[in-house]
This record gives C-alpha cells, sequence and structure tokens, in this order.
DNA sequence: GTGGTCTAGACCACG
DNA sequence: GTGGTCTAGACCACC
C-alpha cells in the first residue's frame, strides 16, 4: 500500500490536500456515516501537519456537510443528504 | 469614555468580541462601504492579540459579507446588500 | 414560549451560561434562601449538559456566596449578606 | 534524587498532594519567579494523574497567586508581591 | 441519594 | 502545542 499523504512540496496548501484526502475517504465508503473520525492529535501525527491545518480541513468539511462535531466526544461523518455542491451552503436552514 | 476594547477576563472569545466590535463600527457608518480596513497587523496591535484572533473575526465578517478581502490589498467594508440574518448563508449563490 | 436555556451555539461557555441563568433565578426570589436547588444531576439532565459544566457553574456561585454546598445533603441558596458590589462587578461581559 | 510523587493509597485527594508539591517547588526556590512550569500533559505523564487533577492543583495554586497563566503560551512562577509568611525571607535575593 | 474526586479523551481558543 | 471547555462515565465519602 502507498501512503496516501500529504505533499510538501506542492504549491497546494496542506489544508486543502488534507481536506482532499479526508474527503475521497468518506467518499470512496472507507468512513461510512457515523463513523468517528481520528481524532485531531491522530490527524496531526499521521499527516505530520500542525493542528491549526487539521482543524481548517476538519472545518471545511463540516461547513460542507461531510462531517459533524460534537464537542467533548469527536468529529464523525454526516450522512449523506442533499450535497450537490450549490446546495452545500444552504444546508442546516431546516 | 472607556476604551472599546478586548476583555481579557471576559469567557467570551477574543475573536468573537472582536467581531462584535468591528462590525459595530461598520454598522455605526463609522467605516463606510469601500474604505479600507486596518491591516491585519495594526488590528492586532490596537487589540493586543494575535494574528489567528484577527483572522477568525475577519473570516466570520466575510463569510457574513460585511467586508471581503482583495489578495494583497487589503479588507474593505462590502456593500450593504441583504444582511439578515437569515440571508446570510445563501450569500454566495449568485 | 421559549425554553430559557443554554445555546449551544454560542460561544459563550456552557458553564459562564448556566451560571448567569442560576443566579437570576435567585436574584429574581424565584429561589429563595435556604431553598435547596435541584441536584447536579438533574441541572445536568435539565440542561442537557455534562456535570463538569455544572459544576463549574455551581462552583462559582459557592465562591460568590450566592450557594452553599453541604456534603451529602444538596446545594442551598444562601443568605444575602453583602453581595451587592462585588457581584456587580462579575455580573456580565464588562 | 527520590522522586517525590503522589501518593495513591492516601485518602488525600491527589490534587491536593500535588498541589503541595508543586507549591513546595516554588518555596524551595527550585522553580523561580517567571519560569514556565511543566506543560499540563507533562505533569500529567510525570505524575500518573489525569488532566483533572492537574488543573484543579493549578488553579489552586493561581488563585493563591503562586503561579499564572497565559493563553496558548503556557504556566508561569508569580513574582512574589505580598505573600506574607515565608516569602519574606527569601525576599531581597533577586 | 447527594456532592467530591477521578479517568480518558475529545474539540476549542490562543500565541 | 499551550491552556480552556466539554463529554460520559466511574468510584468514594457523606447524610
Amino acid at each position: 500500500m502507498n501512503f496516501e499523504g500529504i505533499d510538501k512540496i506542492s504549491p497546494v496548501p496542506y489544508y486543502y490536500q488534507l481536506e482532499q484526502l479526508l474527503r475521497e475517504r468518506v467518499e470512496n465508503g472507507e468512513w461510512k456515516p457515523g463513523d468517528i473520525l481520528p481524532s485531531e492529535a491522530e490527524l496531526c501525527s499521521t499527516f505530520r501537519v500542525s493542528r491549526t491545518v487539521v482543524r481548517q480541513a476538519l472545518n471545511k468539511l463540516c461547513q460542507d456537510g461531510i462531517v459533524y462535531k460534537e464537542k467533548g466526544r469527536g468529529t464523525f461523518v454526516a450522512k449523506p443528504k442533499l450535497q450537490e455542491k450549490f446546495i452545500q451552503r444552504t444546508y442546516g436552514f431546516y
């Protein structure tokens, strides 16, 4: 298996690379709705990035309704609702 | 007159206090549409907080359509569109 | 009717919101000196927060002389002594 | 050097034992004004207790003016102001 | 039954 | 990579 990691040479920001990597795992079904994600600390050490980077990536996924956070518990894969690109922003209305 | 600052004792997060302070200045008309805001560095030293805090506050205002950023130029007060609370989330649709 | 509860979206810490809510009930006279407060467990379920949050709120009220605790018995509303000045400062954000 | 640790058999609460241990180090001059203390995580692993215990101990020392905390930076030994008693003796060394 | 202590670990705010 | 807040439990000491 090759390690799907972050390319530190690439001009693409780490947080964006990480966001894509995590997003894939959800879309691949590797991580399923309701699953808990690795903790922020684990993601930091797995991908060798700082906490800031991890949080930026997770926050974007959260905004996009891919994951949700529960204080003191963790970050979880969301149930797929209507996640087409232009719908994402209205998520949370109802 | 009391100094309109950030209360470091308060349990309210700095970034949120700052967001409110900046928002007021726009709503008061102290800063008008098209005006350039102080730089992030200036805001840091004015309010005695780190750049992280300043950026969190500005990003929220940006999401809410109160200000907009231009890379390499600065942050500016936006023209008031439909900024009622529930409209904010649809911002970006059009 | 809106439920006077804890705003889980707000950036204000739960323990601080709860402290204010309980403090009000004493100041309103809804709870009188000598009255026993609901148990920590009840407050947890009423406000949908963990015991940690409840204890943080109660401990602050205890420090401020608003309530007192008796081991194995419960938490009670204190008799108002000289609580004006001191309380005024900590009440609210500023 | 023998390791001055926490007696897990003793009925004395861990947080209180820890508070005394840390207090001694300041009073002994082992830790001097302005010194940064080990992080909460380090204290946890050094003394084999949970973070709750460490924070209870540090908060008491903080209340007593022995140490102070800076958000995002760490916990530091306070300058001895008027801390009565034993401090009076060493005061003047610095 | 209550409040008191403690665990293990999460996310949040900050520099 | 720090301290701050929060969760969801556990066992203990006390009425």
